[in-house]
Order: structure tokens, then sequence, then C-alpha cells
DNA sequence: TGCGTATATAAGTATATAATTATATAATAG
DNA sequence: CTATTATATAATTATATACTTATATACGCA
């Protein structure tokens, strides 16, 4: 018996993948692999403005891929682990390099915010 | 020791994600993925005009995801397992439903060419 | 209450994308 | 050679996308 792996249509799976076809788009999604993140993080270490940010996670929430979650001042997004896609979604990220490194500089530089809840 | 899957950089991985977020390229791939195809057999299946489907594979082989082969009047495109994503390929592939049925039901309705090589 | 910070949303613009139509190229059949 | 078939390319157009700037909202704090 060959192991079957959960599949999800090709439109679904099509949305998704045009969704991470955006550098940006999908070294968040590698992040948030690792950690939750808040949107003033990712404009810190994308140099990117921050409507700008905003607009990409907004994407990526629309269909599902993240959830929001406010702590004070703060929204953190963190990947969505019972989406559909989580799986293809899952072994891709896997393809590409960790984004841990980021992270741990952003603390070096005390821009990590996550431990203040 | 845990495993380690070779990696490809965000950027190459987000080319070939956008590559692939779009419906008729995605399938395109997952039915190269089973065998080799020509132009026509996409035209008749996807239901689409033939220069439409061209500068789809055009896409696909300029970023060298797929290769192409003329036989005669036909030209025949297969996928390259030689390119640097193809794991990552491959792997995503194995997440959305196998399109070995459009090719069996292409063979039923004579409209494949392959065999004529 | 009013101010500063964090984030979202809206509007505008430049660029990218996918389709269509028309035309060009290449091979085969007669 | 000419006609036909298969495919590619070019030009055009409509739509989508990603960014910018400006503004709105929400929270925390004095």
């Amino acid at each position: 018996m060959s192991k079957t792996i959960s599949t999800v249509e090709v439109d679904t799976a099509a949305k998704v993948l045009k969704l991470l076809g955006d550098k940006t788009r999908l070294t968040m999604m590698a992040m948030l692999s690792e950690d939750e993140c808040c949107v003033c993080e990712f404009v810190e270490l994308f140099q990117m403005s921050q409507p700008s940010i905003s607009q990409h996670l907004r994407k990526l929430k629309d269909i599902g891929l993240v959830e929001e979650k406010r702590k004070g001042q703060w929204i953190f997004y963190r990947m969505n682990k019972n989406h559909e896609t989580f799986t293809l979604v899952d072994s891709l990220l896997q393809h590409i390099p960790s984004q841990k490194a980021r992270l741990i500089e952003l603390e070096k530089r005390g821009l990590r915010v996550s431990c203040c809840d």
C-alpha cells in the first residue's frame, strides 16, 4: 500500500501559490512558521512601508493562511495550522532556508516585542 | 541527526511559486509530472486558445521548469527533472489531485499524439 | 481628555499579467 | 511547389497587483 497524501483542489492550491509567489509574503510565512510576529517586526525587517506590510498580511489573512490576535497596541500574526492547505504550505516551506536567524537578529537588536505579552 | 532537505533561495522559490500560482500552469505541471504532452493536447484539454497555451508554456520554459522537444509537426513538453526547484515542485504537486485521468480521457477520445513518435 | 504609537484602510498610480486577434514559422502531405 | 497542420510570436487590451501617500481607528498613558 502506497502512502496517500491528502490533496486540495487545483483552484485552491493555485490561489495559495499565487500569494506565496511573492518574496515578501513567502518570507513572512517562513518567519511565521517559526514563531508569531507583530506588524512592526515585519516593517523593521523588510525595510518597507507599514501600509505595504499590512496589505501583504491582509491578503494572507483573507484566504485564511494566517490569523491575527491583538495584544495591547500590537497585533500579532500567526500561521493558521488548521487551514486546508497547511500541509502543502508547510512542506513547501521546508524547501527554502530557515528564517529563524532573522528573528534572532531582531531579538538581539531589542526589536522583538513578542516578549512583552 | 535530523534529515536536511536541500533548499533554494527565497527569490528562486517565489518566482517558481508565482508561475505555479495559476490554475492552467499548475495543472499543466501536474500533467507533465505524469507524462510528456504536446501543445495540441493542452489546447484540447483546457478549452483555451492555442496562443494562450503557448504563452503559458513559454513562461514555464523560460525559467527552466519544462523542456521542449520537437517530434515532426508536434512539439512535446516535459518536466525538467534537473531544475534546482524540482524537489520543491515535485513535493508540491503531491498535494493536488492526480491529473492522470485527464490524460487517459484524452487517449480514449483518440486525441493523444504521444503514441505517434 | 488628549497625545503618541501601532495598525488598517482608502485612493491613486505604475507596472505586470493573461487573454485575444493577427501574423509568422516550420513541418508534412499531396 | 502548394496547402494544411502545429506551434510561436507580436501587438493590443483589460484586469490585477504592489507600491505610495494620506487618513482613520484603536490602544495605552499622562
